[in-house]
DNA sequence: TCTTGACATAGAGTTTACTCTACATTGTAT
DNA sequence: ATACAATGTAGAGTAAACTCTATGTCAAGA
């Protein structure tokens, strides 16, 4: 299937101006048709919703945009693209590891509160 | 211990500018010497730290703004701090899952790149 | 006394990632 | 034939969170 701009944005959930924009910094790279509007593939859909992926934890806009130029040029980036893939694993790992610790600590405070009010409220 | 500007951004590990910066948005409020230089106390080094986990938990600062209003308000706000921070635990209980879930798919994504290495250097 | 270096304020500038505006085209329903 | 909604481009504007600049003050050492 094919999709126009419109169709596409409600799919992604992204906004035509995003969408506009991720194309202008070559994040993706839809075909056009005879009118020069812009067609996107379910290959695109895929592709943005890997970026999408990969934004939401936590990696910017330039970086994404190294892996899509890498991907644009095919199979002898393959080694590149998993190393980059590999090293993104492990700062997403640190990165849960450092909220679960927050978690707790938070959980912690909480409980702190939990015991002020306690206290406040029978010393009246 | 008091602690000079200078002082107290080596060892909060933020810079001067943002400490003032954090001043201005009412985050903190240090005392001033009779020179008028600002003055941070243990009790404020441990409030930013506090600021520090909120913020790598992705509370904004209008929302550490309020917090720290109430906190400046004193015992009659410590439900609403409380409530401020179950509900902030539980956004953040959804990030964690939500980047697990991230990392699995991270994982089967590299796993794809492992064996389309192979394939392609088999294939020669 | 003179010179630093740390600190003070006010306000301008930067970065990232959008988001919107202005204006021109085009496909489709009336 | 005409109106209108969706799309196109180029470039300006926005929001958040800093980060830096200009200019002034002040305590302490040479």
């Amino acid at each position: 299937m094919e999709y126009s701009i419109g169709e596409f944005s409600r799919l992604t959930d992204l906004g035509i101006h995003t969408l506009r924009y991720y194309e202008h910094e070559g994040l993706i790279t839809p075909g056009r048709n005879s009118s020069n509007r812009r067609s996107y593939s379910d290959k695109d859909l895929a592709w943005i919703e890997f970026i999408k992926r990969l934004k939401d934890t936590g990696m910017p806009i330039k970086e994404i945009q190294h892996y899509a130029k890498l991907r644009a040029e095919g199979d002898p980036t393959l080694r590149e693209r998993m190393e980059m893939l590999t090293a993104h694993r492990e700062t997403l790992n640190e990165q849960i590891i450092q909220l679960q610790e927050h978690m707790a600590k938070l959980d912690d405070k909480i409980d702190f509160y939990r015991q002020e009010i306690d206290r406040t409220s029978k010393n009246n």
